[in-house]
DNA sequence: ACTCGGATTCTCT
DNA sequence: GAGAATCCGAGTA
């Protein structure tokens, strides 16, 4: 029987500008395996593509658009790795590294759908228990988890990584398309529907460019209603 | 050495 | 919708 996450993916198909990469990315998996643990993954429902230094017009918002630097030198290296980074001081931020080895671009992924784990994934964005939404309180020992309630947990760049302990002393240069990696991407060969585009959440910089990519209507995209359709 | 701001999230109002 | 939490990397000197 066929592994219910899926196969690995052609490291080809990273070596491609982010916008690209960022629309296939859509309707992967992405999976965190400890060993002697159960996986956690979920599926990727939003991304944002960040472009490279060598790139016309320039994309000041993007980390590598100054060049090569201790941080986001991995975003330079061969693409379909992942660069974490600390935000805020208390998160961090997953992309996948794009393009031929030399040059930068990446896609940052914003939000997952839970597939599995999901009481790891619980644990780990300290709740008490999986989310649920009952319709009326007395109801609530029966409730079951549904989408809604679940957003919560990876609905957005630092909650998803939080929910796989996905951090930058543990993930960052990671070969996600490895399958001896703790953290891979992969296909499980589902089809995904209407893709939407809008500009990029959080940036100062260039917050014009149509750079966001997500699953239109999804109930795990993360971001106000409006945001979502 | 020192300053500044950030690809966020949560908790209020 | 506003404000806080909180640290590290990058830029400047």
């Amino acid at each position: 029987m066929s592994d219910p996450l899926g196969k690995p993916l052609a490291r080809a198909c990273f070596e491609a500008p982010p916008e690209r990469v960022a629309r296939f990315l859509l309707g992967k998996i992405l999976v965190q395996k400890g060993k002697g643990r159960k996986p956690v993954a979920g599926r990727i429902v939003e991304v944002e593509a960040y472009l490279g230094p060598h790139h016309r017009p320039p994309d000041p918002a993007a980390h590598a658009h100054r060049g090569p630097t201790p941080r986001n030198r991995v975003l330079f290296g061969q693409a379909g790795h992942a660069y974490v980074y600390s935000i805020y001081g208390r998160y961090f931020c997953m992309n996948v590294s794009c393009e031929p080895e030399g040059r930068a671009g990446c896609v940052l992924v914003r939000a997952l759908e839970p597939l599995a784990g999901l009481e790891e994934m619980a644990r780990n964005r300290g709740f008490d228990g999986i989310p649920i939404r009952a319709q009326k309180s007395r109801e609530k020992r029966n409730a079951e988890p549904d989408r809604h309630a679940l957003r919560t947990l990876t609905s957005g760049p630092s909650r998803l990584c939080q929910a796989l302990g996905i951090t930058r002393r543990d993930c960052n240069g990671v070969d996600l398309l490895e399958p001896a990696s703790p953290l891979q991407l992969r296909d499980d060969g589902a089809s995904v529907g209407r893709i939407a585009v809008s500009p990029r959440i959080g940036i100062r910089h260039a917050v014009e460019l149509p750079l966001r990519f997500y699953l239109a209507g999804h109930g795990c995209v993360s971001g106000p209603r409006g945001m979502r359709a």
